[in-house]
DNA sequence: CGTATTATTGTATAATTGTATCATTGATTG
DNA sequence: CAATCAATGATACAATTATACAATAATACG
C-alpha cells in the first residue's frame, strides 16, 4: 500500500482543477508531517488509477510541486519528497495556496454576479456568525 | 577503493540524464589527468552501487564512451581507459561539452518563458555582478 | 597441466516510470 | 453561435530499472 493511499480526496464537482487539488493536498501532507524527506510518492500511474483519473493529470500536479522543489520527479525512477520546507517556505506555500483559493472564490462569486466587495462582505459576516466547525476535519470523498 | 570513488557527482534533479552526467564526468577526469591510459574503471556494478543507481545506467554511460574510443569495455574483463585524447581531441571534447551546457541553459530558460535574448542578457549581468566563486570547486552531492 | 565449476564482468531485452505533444471537452466570452 | 482557452485525456516517447544471459577469469580437483 502506498504512503498516501486514501489520503487524497478529490472533489470532481469543484471548480478547483484536480491537478491543483492533488498538489495542495500533498503539500499539506508534507507540512503535517505525514510525508517526510525521501519518501517515495506513488507513481503517476498508480495514483491515477486510484483516483480514477488520467496519469497526465497526476504528472501535472507533480510537476507543479517539483518546480517549488518540494518533490523531485525522476524519469524512470520515481517521485520523492525532496525537501521538508522550512518555516519560511511553509509560510510562503500557505500564502500562495491561500491566494489561489481566494482568487477562485472571487471568480466564482463573480460568476454569480457579485462584486468583490459583496463577496468580501458576505465572507466577513459568515466568519462572525458561524464560528463552529470551520476547522479541518477530514472531508468525505465526493464524486 | 576504486580510482574515481567520490569523484562522480550526480544531480538527480537535473534534466540531464544521469548516464550522460557520468559519461561527461569521466571524460573530464581523463582530460584533467585523473585517469590515465590503462587505468581500470570500476565495474558497472561497483559504480552503480556507489551511486545508488542501476548498473545498466552505468553500462550505458560506458557504452557511450566506448563508442568514442575513450574507454574499452570488455565483457567478463572490465573497463579500461583506452586512449588519452590528444590536444586536438581534448579541445573538441571541451567545446562539445560547453555547447551541450549552453543548449541546456537556453532550453530551461525557454521552459520558464524566456527568450534566448533574455536568457543571454540575464547571464551577462550575472557574470558582471558576481564574479566570485564561479570556479569549479567540488560540488555537493544531491539526491 | 587439463578441465570442470563457480564467480565476475559486461550485454540484451523487456518492464517501469516520468515527459512531451497533440486531441478532446466543456465552459466562457464576444 | 463561433472563437477561445483551460483542464483533461490519449498516444508516443525517453530514462531508468529488473531480469536473464554470455564471455571471461578464478578456483578446485583429478
Amino acid at each position: 500500500m502506498n504512503p498516501l493511499s486514501g489520503k487524497i480526496n478529490l472533489d470532481f464537482r469543484s471548480s478547483e482543477p484536480i491537478y491543483l487539488q492533488i498538489a495542495q493536498q500533498i503539500q499539506q501532507l508534507v507540512m503535517k508531517g505525514d510525508l517526510k524527506l525521501g519518501d517515495q510518492l506513488p507513481t503517476v500511474r498508480e495514483m491515477a488509477t486510484e483516483l480514477r483519473i488520467n496519469f497526465n493529470t497526476v504528472s501535472r500536479a507533480y510537476r507543479l510541486l517539483d518546480e517549488t522543489r518540494l518533490i523531485s520527479t525522476q524519469r524512470g525512477r520515481g517521485t520523492y519528497i525532496w525537501e521538508e520546507p522550512d518555516e519560511a517556505m511553509k509560510q510562503k506555500l500557505r500564502q500562495k495556496g491561500l491566494e489561489e483559493l481566494a482568487l477562485r472564490y472571487l471568480k466564482e462569486a463573480g460568476k454569480l454576479g457579485y462584486t468583490p466587495a459583496e463577496a468580501i462582505e458576505t465572507l466577513k459576516q459568515l466568519a462572525q456568525s458561524g464560528q463552529t466547525s470551520l476547522s479541518d476535519e477530514d472531508q468525505q470523498e465526493e464524486r
